[in-house]
DNA sequence: GCCGTTTTCGGCCCGACTGTTTTCAGTCG
């Protein structure tokens, strides 16, 4: 698909404009479009062909003219000209902490700044000092920000942002006790993003210079970006930023509701109020002067009109429109998972028994567990032979009998081979409770057709991650969803949302459109040890960021509805 | 460059923090 091509050529003209100088609405309409393109299912190629590309919000005549100029030649003119304006070297300087497009384009026209080593350069000889607005605690900012750059400053997994963020907020509940009221993450980590760049935290007190103060001298706190009365911004010592808000109790909701975000969701919020004379900011709604709410998020949403939008719906992506006219979904919630469909122990790959594995999922509350290891040709994994198997499931049958309101079923996380047969035979597979079959080697190999062969197995319970993508490290196999999908409807197979945290496989728009679809999912942790079942609360976030409901999800249900 | 239930022209979210200024610009979220 030419999507994310385009995508990605409209985003790199936006950073080169505004280095450059363009007016800052020309680059954000550029952005705009990246961002349709990017989260666009259908093939842009078909939407052209269908002469709707004017429909979609954000391509306006101009912009869809270009991307009609590169559906056809494979060349788009004003990309050349704009990416022949500044090099990539320099357009990557961006990414540095602390430099903005303006400093960028003055040290590049100025100084002639081609790469971060003449950057450099232009510090350690003086020059760029002397250009206008800088100075030595500008300098040595932007010095900061390329060692944060160099040391790789990049995204972080929800799951370990999450953790940071609840060891901040242990500890300074610990120390202030009751003068601080709520507290809580905010920003992409509230909205369950699969990766997040900064970790916001929101703090309810009137005591927000010694919080923040408290809060720079955490001993999780390498170094200190800003301190002031009401915001306070560390990274820590694994490289992460940390920003943290004091909010007074009267505009603590409104706060919530800003640095939540998304960017794009609180834009079309605004303007709704703007269309009612209403003012949103991070103290509150008014009109005019008069202040109209603000002390919980649901005042500002209510007062728009709209019913309170989980954070984990907020992209832009429908459900303003949806809280307008009442049609939100009732989201899975985080407490109704009843069972975990997809672990390992270590007979294969885990590091626990199948024991302990189930004993720790007795303690979440669950009511059940499938224990899926490895089939025989996951060698590195150390798979199973189907002898192995069978005492497997025979331990497992043993096990069942000391447990009453818990059941662990026996499964496997059966290889889909090369040829799209799988690595047990019928027979063996027809003894388990649950089948998982996966996809782990030969990426490039019909991964669709063999995918769907799985599927068509009766024996199939569920596909494994169905992409294979590894967030950060590799990008997902090329398949066909739809196809996938059609088949999984048709033959009741599930699809998992894998919750381990470099995988979220499905993501969020392919579950949501797997869901459209017709289809269940269930959404499994893929834990190699006990801690790992506390994926499962990502998982959920990723789910709840795809609008299913507890309807769409298996694994919400009893037992004996995993089995039939 | 996009968009329209006040608009086909004139808007386009908005404020904190910081540093370099002496009233503001850049960056960030």
């Amino acid at each position: 698909m030419k999507n994310k091509e385009l995508a990605a050529m409209f985003s790199e003209m936006a950073d080169i404009l505004e280095i450059t100088g363009e007016v800052i609405f020309k680059v954000n309409a550029y952005r705009k479009a990246s961002r349709v393109l990017d989260e666009l299912l259908e093939d842009i190629t078909r939407i052209h062909s269908e002469g709707k590309l004017h429909d979609l919000t954000g391509i306006g005549k101009a912009i869809a003219a270009k991307i009609e100029e590169y559906l056809a030649t494979g060349d788009m003119r004003k990309f050349n000209e704009v990416k022949a304006m500044v090099p990539p070297s320099v357009v990557s300087l961006l990414e540095i902490q602390g430099l903005g497009p303006k400093t960028v384009g003055m040290a590049h026209k100025r100084l002639g700044v081609q790469s971060l080593d003449d950057l450099k350069r232009a510090i350690a000889d003086g020059s760029l000092e002397k250009l206008p607005g800088m100075g030595a605690k500008k300098i040595g900012g932007i010095r900061r920000g390329i060692e944060l750059f160099e040391s790789g400053h990049k995204r972080v997994f929800l799951y370990d942002a999450i953790c940071i963020a609840d060891d901040i907020i242990t500890q300074l509940k610990a120390t202030f006790g009751n003068e601080i009221g709520r507290i809580s993450p905010a920003g992409s980590t509230r909205r369950m993003r699969e990766t997040v760049r900064d970790i916001d935290i929101l703090v309810e007190t009137d005591q927000g210079e010694a919080v923040v103060a408290a809060f720079t001298r955490l001993p999780l706190a390498k170094a200190v970006l800003a301190a002031g009365a009401t915001k306070g911004s560390i990274v820590t010592a694994s490289g992460v930023q940390v920003d943290l808000r004091a909010v007074p109790t009267a505009s603590f909701g409104a706060a919530q509701q800003y640095f939540t975000g998304s960017k794009a969701h609180n834009v079309k919020l605004r303007g709704i109020a703007r269309t009612h004379n209403f003012k949103i900011n991070e103290y509150g709604i008014y009109e005019g002067e008069r202040k109209l709410g603000g002390e919980s998020e649901e005042d500002i949403y209510r007062i728009l009109g709209l019913t309170w939008i989980p954070s984990e719906l907020r992209e832009d992506r429908g459900e303003i429109e949806c809280a307008a006219s009442g049609c939100l979904p009732q989201l899975i919630d985080y407490g109704e998972i009843k069972g975990d469909l997809h672990v390992h122990s270590n007979k294969s790959d885990g590091h626990l028994s199948i024991a302990r594995m189930s004993e720790a999922a007795v303690k979440l509350g669950y009511q059940y567990l499938a224990i899926c290891d490895h089939s025989k040709s996951a060698a590195y994994a150390r798979g199973l032979s189907p002898e192995a198997l069978l005492d497997s499931i025979a331990e497992i049958k043993a096990l069942n009998e000391k447990f009453s309101n818990f059941r662990i079923l026996a499964g496997t996380e059966v290889d889909i081979l090369s040829d799209g047969n799988l690595d047990y035979d019928d027979e063996l597979l027809a003894q388990l409770d649950f089948v998982v079959a996966s996809i782990h080697s030969a990426f490039t190999q019909n991964p669709t057709g063999r995918i769907i062969k799985a599927i068509e197995n009766p024996h199939v319970d569920m596909i494994g991650h169905l992409s294979g993508r590894l967030l950060g490290k590799r990008d997902g196999y090329a398949v066909d969803y739809e196809r996938i999908f059609e088949a999984a409807r048709q033959t009741n197979t599930l699809i998992e949302i894998n919750a381990q945290p470099m995988r979220f496989d499905l993501d969020d728009i392919h579950a949501r459109r797997a869901a459209e679809s017709g289809i269940k999912l269930a959404i499994i942790s893929d834990a190699h040890d006990a801690v790992q079942l506390q994926y499962m609360k990502t998982g959920i976030g990723i789910a709840r960021r795809a609008w299913l409901t507890k309807q769409d999800v298996l694994n919400t249900a009893p037992v004996e509805q995993i089995l039939s």
